[in-house]
DNA sequence: TGACTTCTACCTACTAGTAAGTAATAATCG
DNA sequence: CGATTATTACTTACTAGTAGGTAGAAGTCA
């Protein structure tokens, strides 16, 4: 009984993939394990065995695409140098996922923060600081290099860029229109003295 | 039989309040008839007697929020003459609802956009339609008059601060910081040449 | 064999929503 | 005017369905 699954099993990955679609489209509290478990074609007992509670599940979420997102960004420090590509790498981040027609997990779940299991709101926490760390110090290498503007604390200019990209993604897909997105984008990026393209 | 509450008495105005804070704080899936009526010390039937179901109790929360907000617009319109303070009030509406331990209900509610009833998401685009209105009318009469620096399509950058707006009021939240929405709001007026104080 | 995984079958709590009834108030009318 | 009739604003008691969650049997496979 105490073994379960490691969440590295196919299953488990199969069912956070089912999730995770379901929690950027609905929100955590817009999916059930039932709605998991019909679309992978088990039970929700079985969803139930890698995934015990929701609270799990939901950490297990965050935690997962924390390391994707970290993931991506260690690969645009090891293939790009220039701040202005690397911020563009970024943007492009948060647009495919906009164009898979879902929200950031970690957007959606911010709005739902309050009703969420104390785990989960220190996860979402932990994923929000990653990103600001990661923007500051780009932000901070590009204005040294002269090749980003940032006028004012990186960190506060950081912070500000989520902000935007978060709130672009929350009403862009009320619209169901990308462009809305990449509009607010090119705005976030211009201010920095960076064009959409090289 | 036709009849019932026309949504203007006492009670639904209670109801309406009390539903309206649970949206801002929980969301439109993180609160129940239940609750309203454990904080009205009142039964669920009653709640049904004055909003016969969830989308219609929906459909007035946004309706009743956009008009307040209009109100509030057309306020800022007959006392304040000079842009850059019509900005700086038009923020100010923000800052009192997160002050207030809330989100945006509008942008709350485009988290869980997907899930939404049909006349929800009408009404809700409707709403941010009108900011974008307000604000790319001010934001182009500040253009002519000299007193704000808009570079770009006045409608694109109204659609850009409402996106700054609610993604920071959406992630400062999840840290209970009214100050990090703060910061995130200077930083959109500074690029309008807008100072936070006049 | 035995560890792992999934299933059947179930539970309790809660969801939105309804049916039927009841005080109190307001409207109508002989 | 008083008697009747509606209407308003609820209530109690209930529905069908779904939520998250569990015990234990059955299947799978190295």
């Amino acid at each position: 009984m105490k073994s379960r699954s490691n969440g590295q099993n196919p299953s488990s990955q199969r069912i956070l993939d089912t999730a995770e679609q379901l929690a950027q489209r609905r929100g955590f509290n817009g999916f059930s394990y039932a709605d998991i478990a019909e679309q992978l074609a088990v039970t929700k007992a079985s969803v139930h065995y890698h995934f015990p509670s929701k609270a799990d599940l939901g950490v297990r979420l965050i935690a997962r695409y924390h390391e994707t997102f970290a993931g991506a960004l260690a690969k645009i420090d090891a293939t790009v140098d220039d701040e202005a590509d690397k911020l563009r790498r970024y943007i492009a981040l948060y647009d495919e996922v906009i164009a898979h027609d879902r929200m950031c997990l970690c957007g959606m779940f911010a709005a739902e923060y309050s009703t969420l299991p104390e785990p989960m709101q220190v996860a979402l926490r932990a994923f929000f600081d990653a990103n600001e760390v990661w923007l500051a110090s780009v932000l901070e290498s590009g204005r040294q290099s002269g090749r980003v503007i940032v006028r004012e604390s990186a960190r506060a200019r950081a912070r500000m860029l989520v902000d935007v990209l978060e709130g672009a993604m929350l009403v862009a897909r009320a619209y169901g229109d990308l462009a809305r997105f990449r509009s607010a984008a090119e705005f976030a990026l211009a201010e920095l003295g960076v064009g959409v393209r090289a």
